[in-house]
Order: structure tokens, then C-alpha cells, then sequence
DNA sequence: TTGATTCAGGACATGCTCATCCTTTACAAA
DNA sequence: TTTGTAAAGGATGAGCATGTCCTGAATCAA
């Protein structure tokens, strides 16, 4: 299961954004700057996030991001719906257009409950939860820095 | 998990090829045209499917493609270790360059096990119960013809 | 030897994801 | 009102996966 890299920007955003003080406005700049992605590539997923009511922007100024009322609730699955499209969790693994119960590829039966396994996971995975987890520090949503990851 | 479309091809070819009398070369041309992909691209797959040996392949007349001896027994993991690169099986869900045990994004305890499930399905799938699954009739490996998928 | 057939392999075209750049619009403080 | 700041949004480019085309090399039959 490989994300497409603006999914990935987008659940580490949002999880950023949520583990900050409600109500202050985070900037885009600063988002990429911690998470070390682009910054005009982050302000377009940024944009499709506004517009799908998980967060909120504020021009000029005092401006930036700020989660959406009851947004922390959003699962992974929500935000993937979105950024993979609806039905990414149904693709047949050998690329069958139709590929069900009725009439299936040889490894329907077995995938299937794999991903019944993966869709679980992503549902019971809420902003709220993943940020709590990023500010007990025991896990990051950012790489390592280039020290620790090329130790002398 | 989404393959790319040249591990898809190559796994159905793969597949196709193994429900054939062995010893018998099979035309690119015929192979293409079975599992409607575009015969040229598949062609490019066929060749680097014979470069890591898990087929023959033979020119002029009466040539073709046949499975490379014991090739038979090859499971869907090493297929795609092939097609998709090394390392495609520990990748992080959120895309960190490193996520382990030891240090991890806040995913990656729940994740792990279901990549361990995964890679044990595709490593039971060998090319020879895929090809017998498919020869019961009961599953298939190529798209249905339109007709069955637009009913009127 | 010639011709037909089939794979090998390079060059090229296309489409999508990822990424950058620049201008416009909104907003707040001075 | 002016100035600085930040997101909105359009245009454009890079890179890779996918797909096409054409020529060459091998093989077999006539």
C-alpha cells in the first residue's frame, strides 16, 4: 500500500496543524519548513483541504491554517477518500476492472480481507488520536535529521 | 496497496503463460491480445521477465515465450521484487525515509502487521496455483468482455 | 539463399504526479 | 491610506510510468 506523495503531505499537515494551539493560525511556510516538503507544493494541497472543510485559512497578516471546527475527529480514511479518490480502497490487485464476490481474480478471496484489515485501521485513526501520539513524543511525522540518518 | 500497471502485466502473463502446455512458446501477440493490453509495452515487461530468467524466450518462426524451467514455483513476492524494486514491502504509510521499530511515524505499530500479511500472501501465491485457479474456471485473469460489464 | 516470422532494443510520444513561479486578492497594523 | 504579509490561483516545467514505432537480429521453411 503506497500513498501518493500528496496524501502523505497531506495526513502529516493535518496532523501538524492539529497538534498546535486551537485557534491560532499556523503558516503554510512554517508547516513545510517542520516537515521538510515543499512549500508552494504544500500550499495547493492546503488549498484542496480548505475547500473539502478540514481546515480554515486566513489571509494577510495574523493569517495562515487552522483545523476546522470538529475536524480532529477526521479519520485517515476521510482525508484518503479525498486525496486518492473515491473507491481507492476497492482496486482489484491484478488491475481487473471488475473483480468482486461473483467474479474475481485468483487472489480476490485472500486481498479482500486484507483490506477490510486496512480500512479498519484507517477508520479507527483520527487526527486527534495520531496527534496525541506525535505530542507524547514516542513517534514524529517528520524524517530524521540528515545526522541520525548518516551517523559518522 | 496499488501495483504499478507493469507489475499487473507482468503478473498476468506470468499467469497466462503457466496455464499453457509447457514446452509450447507463446506469442507475445497471442499473450497481449488474451489479457487486452497494448502488445508493444508488453513486449518491453516479456524481455526483462526473461533477463531475471522467469521465462525462455525464442525468435523466428514457431518462437514465442515459454515459463524458464522450475519457474513454475515462483511466488508473486519475487515477481514483484523485480517489477516494483526492492524494498517495496517496508515502506512507511506516511512516507518517512525511516520508520522502525525504534523510531516511527504514529502509524507504524499497527501498520507493520498488516505489510507481514501482505508479503506471507504473496509469497503462497505461486504462479502454478494461480494458473490451476484460473484453469477450474472459477476466476480470471483478463477484463470481462464490455458487453458483460455495460449490460443494457 | 530468400522470405516470413518473432523477439530485441533504441528512439520517441503521451499523460500524470510532483513541483515551481508569478500575479492577484484579502487582511491587519501603522 | 499605505504598507507588509499570507493565502488563492493560474501558468509552466521536471520526471517518471506508460505506451508507440521502427529497425535490427535470430530462426525456420521453402
Amino acid at each position: 500500500m503506497i500513498l501518493s506523495r500528496t496524501s502523505q503531505y497531506a495526513i502529516q499537515a493535518l496532523i501538524y496543524v492539529t497538534t498546535r494551539p486551537r485557534g491560532e493560525p499556523v503558516l503554510n511556510r512554517e508547516i513545510a519548513e517542520h516537515l521538510g516538503v515543499p512549500a508552494a507544493y504544500l500550499a495547493k494541497i492546503m488549498q484542496t483541504l480548505c475547500r473539502s472543510h478540514l481546515l480554515d485559512s486566513f489571509r494577510g497578516r495574523l493569517g495562515g491554517f487552522c483545523l476546522h471546527e470538529n475536524a480532529e475527529k477526521t479519520d485517515l480514511m476521510q482525508i484518503l477518500l479525498l486525496t486518492e479518490g473515491a473507491g481507492f480502497t476497492d482496486t482489484c490487485l491484478l488491475g481487473l476492472k471488475v473483480c468482486s464476490d461473483e467474479t474475481a481474480c485468483p487472489m480476490h478471496s485472500r486481498w479482500k480481507p486484507i483490506k477490510e484489515k486496512v480500512v479498519l485501521l484507517l477508520k479507527e485513526q483520527t487526527l486527534e488520536k495520531l496527534a496525541l501520539a506525535v505530542q507524547s513524543g514516542k513517534y514524529r511525522i517528520t524524517d530524521l535529521p540528515h545526522a541520525a540518518m548518516n551517523p559518522p
